[in-house]
DNA sequence: GGTTGTTGATTGACGAGTCAATAAACATGT
DNA sequence: ACATGTTTATTGACTCGTCAATCAACAACC
């Protein structure tokens, strides 16, 4: 069984899993035993690959965070105008690979951790300062110095449709979460340009 | 030692230790001997008056709540307009006795707990109900149709501030946050009435 | 033969919930 | 007043389960 290489596919195969449990399960509540068997593996494994628990949640969290990343970056690629950028952004925050239960779960998951690990705190203020940093890219030359103000807003409220659709389980369309926010910049937007 | 009616005042004790605790540890990782220590007494009394961990953090959240309802009340009550309506409900939500670290963190926690406790989750659908109904009784006079579509981006954005403030711990002021919201509100009813 | 992969078994700690025992307050009959 | 029984308050000690982390050992590959 054992073949070279193997180390990069199991700690794959573990943020996966973890991932998966943790959506699953709503909760970081998750035994690493739990999380080694989804990915086919023993606990023993898990350990040996990642050194504590703690760590295999970061790997989850952080691959989570590239995802969203490549996301939101692939959409601003297409881009032309500023406004363009914008909902881009916004756009991206809510593709099917970030906006997905597991996903969302997840999200929740690890704001409450950020409560009480600086590791996570850490991971959770780079995504929000590039989410505000896109967002104040696109937005200043439309409104000028209300850009923060703007952003702030759009940030909270993407944040507050996300945490809405954790609750609702799914019944929250992706379509319907990504146009309430877009409404709200078109609100916000309006009357400039 | 033993006084006679002590129950209300030991069950009021921990309730008020599990949302300081909760709010100390950012998590719902808190032993009931923790909480009852910090209550003044010991881990079997607390198991005794509540039986078991998840009554004492329900108990806890419904005295968030309650609170929370009684400040929108109180809001509520001295309004005139349905302008003035909405504007209390969101100023209630803003209300300094919920909006404070320990009452925020607590949600937010609450919020992951719902996730996994059918109980949690109900108490929860009651609060959501509750801003809602609230929201689309002074929305409904002014913006007819729209009051659902303008309830819901309300209700998500202060739950979105919500969440920011508890990552924040407590730079966000209070003040700026209720307005963050209200600006949205004025946003949303400009040019009606 | 050393490196890499892998596991079952074990350890050590911790925590929820139970229980038996103690003590104060109250009630009742005398 | 006083003995007696009942309810309420309270805790220390204990049980039982769980889980993260470690370790010793084994398997495959070079």
């Amino acid at each position: 069984m054992p073949k070279l290489g193997a180390e990069p596919i199991r700690r794959a195969a573990l943020v996966k899993a973890t991932i998966e449990a943790v959506g699953a399960a709503g909760s970081l509540d998750v035994t690493v035993a739990q999380i080694a068997r989804r990915a086919g593996m023993s606990s023993a494994l898990a350990h040996h690959y990642f050194g504590s628990k703690e760590q295999i949640f970061l790997a989850a969290m952080r691959s989570i965070l590239t995802l969203y990343g490549a996301e939101v970056r692939g959409a601003l690629a297409m881009a032309q105008t500023p406004r363009d950028r914008v909902q881009a952004v916004v756009m991206g925050s809510f593709a099917p690979s970030s906006f997905r239960n597991e996903a969302i779960s997840a999200w929740l998951n690890f704001y409450v951790l950020a409560q009480s690990s600086a590791a996570a705190r850490r991971l959770l203020a780079i995504y929000q300062a590039r989410l505000r940093s896109n967002l104040l890219v696109g937005l200043r030359p439309i409104v000028g110095l209300r850009a923060e103000a703007v952003a702030d807003g759009l940030g909270a409220l993407i944040d507050g449709v996300y945490i809405r659709a954790a609750l609702a389980g799914g019944v929250l369309d992706r379509r319907q979460a990504c146009d309430l926010v877009l409404a709200h910049l078109e609100l916000e937007l309006e009357g400039v340009q």
